[in-house]
DNA sequence: CGCCCGTGGTAAAACGATTTACGAACTAGC
DNA sequence: GCTAGTTCGTAAATCGTTTTACCACGGGCG
């Protein structure tokens, strides 16, 4: 190699500190003080490499820095499927948060599935973020056998809520279940089907469980109906529709999750029964589509904005103190009351 | 400073390479070819070498090796509004291409702001982003005073196609609208409202000109009635009302974008017209919520999958090959026939 | 005048991986 | 037995930034 410093051919190649430093002639710690700021610089000097890099659109590199200074200021986010309006929702939460703190976020879905959820850690890992947001794919997230022993700073944010070895963020099922019951038995409800997936997250049962609690508190603990679903639109509209073929048919469906709610409607439209005449129905989660659906859907709907702040600012807290004990936040849910709940009319 | 190496006080940062030749009694370089596979090496310190890895838990530092190698495998995704289905939908199948083609994907949202837009391109830039997959909040993308002067290699998708300097991949635009209307038209009707939001951008100014082009072809050139709806569901409802209150009222709406279809079936509702009965409907894109909504309605859709597909391919070749000339790619759409859209009655 | 201190600049050492250049050991061919 | 060629390992350079260590220069003070 003939020359001092040789290009790459093609001298696309952006621009880096010393080229900078060279155009304003002086070295590239200054320059490096000039744009960090963490040093004084003599106002003349600092003025020429404002120039300088301006004039060469330079643009500080992010990997070398991050490896110098061994942090990223990147939070990796893992959530099941950012087609699912909940979670997108969070994304963007999460996002403006970012922001707002000089941070970014590395976006990631698993499917549901642990594995591709883990594979997907290990390259955040590899790139080395500050903190992982995680909606987990199972209850017992970091228990699977070839799972990272170490782990950056993480929360737990509306899945596994309650987690051991993690800090968790997530809304109060509990609550979201008892509400929306309740809300049926004080319309004089008394035979209610809660429509659910099935029991294998713990977000799941204690929709359940909320519901179970409403009834007991009502003393018709020997009334519950539980219908189990399973995780598809259709699975769950074939749940309901079979519930309808029994001797006694409910008066009321509390549905617990966003597509059982599609469900459910579905089920209703296929065996002719009019919403809310002959049938109450308690939705979960808000969507801009329900504006337009007749009946207005009453409906129990997670914040997601306080969701997103809380978890945000416990992941902050954590990387700041990485000992400090576990956090377990609850977040309140918000009971709609809209058109699909009447009281019952017999 | 006493010792050799000085560990940081918590002892929790990463094992790097060189912990990892240390245990396996080898040289970096020889760990990195193991890891790598550039060059052969013995059976037995290949052995030793993946053993430490394995014992350590190392994992590769991305920045380091990216710093070195020159490029980060990482595609950058600028999108106006992850909470759009449509744009989610994208982002999940650019997703599964990356990971098929060994690359990440790094997802920012605009919201349809040029200027924060303009912002976040900047950090992909300074992270070193391979490529660019844009969704652009303005058809003149790239004019703002302030832009970036170079940019990785960079397609536009959906917005601004056939823009001068870029690759653009989109949706036939004006066969969205054609088919769309002249659907209609076969069905009978001839007072044919388009409603769209307004002509800021090329491809709701292509569906509209597929709207005229119908109407053209058939004779109905008179017959124009563009109503626009501004970019509120409410706005559009609003602007539907209106076009009601004259003489002669439309018997069928084209919905030119999936926020007019909302507002589009408020003001129906709103209007106290039975659809399909009394309107005709065609909306645009599809949704898993138009599963349960009655009836079930007739729409044009983009192919999410093909367009994703397309882009990150053209966008692949791009980057091969920077000098190529650009490419403009349109996408066919596919107009679903279902319930909302009846023959014209009397 | 001599000393100390604050200011601001530079050179050089990191950060952790990849890759180049070089050399040792061994094989093969004549 | 000697040379050329192959294989595989290591040391060191490199990517672009930040940060440490050091030095030069002035000003203030005793």
């Amino acid at each position: 190699m003939g020359g001092k410093r040789r290009k790459p051919p093609a001298g696309r190649s952006s621009p880096t500190i010393r080229d900078v430093a060279r155009r304003a002639g002086v070295s590239p710690g200054t320059v490096s003080n000039v744009l960090i700021g963490v040093r004084g610089v003599r106002s003349d000097s600092r003025l020429s490499v404002m120039k300088a890099a301006e004039a060469l659109g330079y643009k500080s590199n992010h990997m070398a820095s991050s490896l110098r200074r061994g942090h990223t200021r990147t939070i990796g986010v893992v959530v099941p499927d950012l087609s699912n309006e909940f979670f997108s929702g969070l994304v963007m939460h999460w996002e403006a948060q970012a922001a707002k703190a000089g941070y970014e976020i590395l976006v990631v879905s698993s499917g549901d599935n642990p594995d591709i959820e883990s594979r997907r850690i290990q390259s955040l890992i590899a790139r080395r973020v500050d903190g992982l947001l995680i909606a987990a794919a199972r209850d017992d997230f970091g228990a699977a056998p070839g799972f990272p022993v170490t782990l950056p700073p993480a929360v737990l944010v509306d899945r596994a809520s309650g987690h051991k070895r993690f800090d968790t963020v997530s809304s109060d099922n509990v609550a979201a279940g008892y509400e929306g019951t309740s809300h049926l038995i004080k319309l004089g409800h008394r035979d209610i089907a809660c429509l659910t997936s099935d029991d294998s997250h713990i977000h799941l049962r204690d929709r359940v469980q909320g519901y179970r609690k409403a009834l007991k508190e009502n003393g018709f603990a020997g009334r519950e109906r539980l219908v189990i679903g399973g995780r598809s639109v259709d699975a769950c509209r074939v749940a309901i529709e079979r519930e309808f073929r029994l001797p006694t048919r409910p008066t009321a469906i509390f549905a617990t999750t966003f597509f059982s709610t599609l469900g459910a409607i579905k089920a209703i439209h296929a065996l002719n029964i009019a919403l809310p005449k002959d049938i109450s129905l308690v939705a979960f989660e808000h969507s801009e589509w329900m504006t337009v659906f007749q009946p207005y859907l009453t409906a129990v709907a997670q914040r997601r904005d306080e969701l997103a702040a809380n978890s945000w600012s416990v992941l902050i807290d954590r990387i700041a103190s990485p000992h400090a004990t576990f956090r377990r936040l609850k977040i309140p849910i918000t009971l709609s009351i809209r058109e699909s709940a009447q009281p019952v009319s017999d």
